[in-house]
DNA sequence: TTCCATTGCTACATTTATCGTAGCAATACG
DNA sequence: CGTATTGCTACGATAAATGTAGCAATGGAA
């Protein structure tokens, strides 16, 4: 029942068993937010540049995903402005990065 | 603040770019389309007994996923009932495979 | 100073996705 | 026959995402 009950911080969705592995595998299984680790893979983006690189996805969505990466430590909103990988963010994204030549494979 | 990474995205759900990266991301970025991988790992399960380690997910939406994964190469149905991963599907599970050990840490 | 562009971020009504329960036809066993 | 599986679907209820608009704060230019 309680799906994401009232409190701030957050229960990750589905994840009532409390492993690691199904927490972090609802995060990444929502919308946008693979791709916002991707999209910062390289550098730090502002909050529109984001939202221009996710081809204009609603900022209603990409924010509530930036607070969620940010509160799982993932993602920081640096001082000069612009959201950028942590440095365990960068680390969860390198363990995608073989997804990239995979995909290219699965294209064919 | 330059958009450092500005121009190099369009396209949304549904890989309308054509670029398998953002496809892929797009698929897997689906509710339970992850989960769903993660308990296929080991042995292939029938749709129920998924659809139970899936902690009772709708059988709408995971026959749903179930059919975009098929169709992407990634599950199959065997003759004998039940679903698994194809071979494809199973490279794709190895490829985050460290997601495992990633969460262990990410926890504390 | 005033003007204006940009930052991160939010409101809100509409649309879409998912949930939860129930149930179907087909198959297999006793 | 009965019953217990299988994969799969219908459908109303609920949660999430979209699209548009706009806010307060900051930082230059003029």
């Amino acid at each position: 029942m309680s799906k994401q009950a009232g409190s701030k911080s957050r229960g990750v969705r589905g994840s009532r068993t409390g492993r690691p592995i199904m927490a972090l595998l609802d995060l990444l299984g929502q919308r946008w937010c693979l791709r916002i680790l991707w999209e910062l893979r390289d550098a730090p983006l502002t909050s529109r540049a984001l939202r221009t690189a996710c081809d204009e996805a609603s900022p209603t969505v990409l924010q509530a995903r930036l607070t969620e990466l940010r509160e799982a430590g993932f993602v920081e909103l640096g001082e000069a402005g612009g959201y950028g990988l942590t440095p365990l963010g960068r680390e969860l994204c390198e363990t995608f990065m073989p997804l990239h030549r995979f995909a290219e494979r699965w294209k064919k």
